[in-house]
DNA sequence: ATTAAATGCTATAAGGAGGTATCATTTATG
DNA sequence: CATAAATGATACCTCCTTATAGCATTTAAT
């Protein structure tokens, strides 16, 4: 009922990252702060490079930096990006189909509460994730 | 974020089985009334008649019913006995500890929801998923 | 120039979830 | 009694996620 672990890594970065803006950091510096495992934590770079929310330099002195407005980034622009937020639009017990013609009792109960954490993702920017 | 799809089976089975009360049904027939592949199925049937929500007859005409109580389970329940219910319990980010000392802004965020979830999880009984 | 420190890229492994297949056992029915 | 129809149990396979490892390339500092 939960993301995926890697979309935990991805926020944790870009949450960390929001808190430290402007300075470039390697993934070295964040592995050491974050606790990610090194190897997986450098894919996962790759990948926020790749979907354009950081930006990477290479060579000594290299590094990751958030470039784009912070308050143009939203969490659910972010889980979309590596897990996607399909998710979010299916049924909720895994089906293509409702196997009782969506009329589903579940669906009742869970449909609204679903929409709402969908809602909030879409609100929230990651400059909103900034400790004052 | 969503149920795992051995989850989804089995709210699946029990709400049929609830909407059809004191009939004593075969993997078979749920097979083919639900879509779930019948092998697996199975595994999940065997996991409920031992986890307690329904009980097991064998040979021929034999099957499974449903002979608790049904206000007296909930969704909860069920969710816990299969997939378990710690990650509504757990960091939403899928951390041992908060990396950021248990002010991540993003559990500030989705905490609330996701207990109002938890919530209605556990005062939703299958009696409340009958089909009126 | 050489070296150190960084990312880019890619191959591989471990583990769990979902799914398939098979044999053993039980029981009703002709 | 023999057979059919059902569950019990178990082994296996595939795919995806998470994780590890290593080589290639780039760049700053000495």
């Amino acid at each position: 009922m939960n993301f995926s672990k890697t979309t935990g890594y991805s926020l944790t970065i870009l949450t960390y990252m929001v808190n430290h803006s402007g300075e470039n950091v390697s993934a070295d510096f964040l592995h050491s702060k974050l606790g990610i495992p090194y190897q997986y934590l450098r894919q996962i770079l790759t990948k926020l490079s790749k979907t354009g929310f950081i930006v990477s330099s290479r060579g000594r002195k290299g590094g990751f930096e958030l470039t784009r407005d912070v308050s143009t980034i939203y969490i659910a622009d972010i889980i979309g990006a590596i897990e996607g937020l399909e998710g979010f639009n299916t049924c909720i017990l895994g089906f293509q189909e409702c196997p009782f013609n969506n009329k589903c009792s579940i669906h009742n109960i869970l449909d609204e509460p679903r929409a709402n954490i969908l809602k909030i993702l879409k609100q929230t920017s990651l400059e909103d994730l900034i400790i004052k």
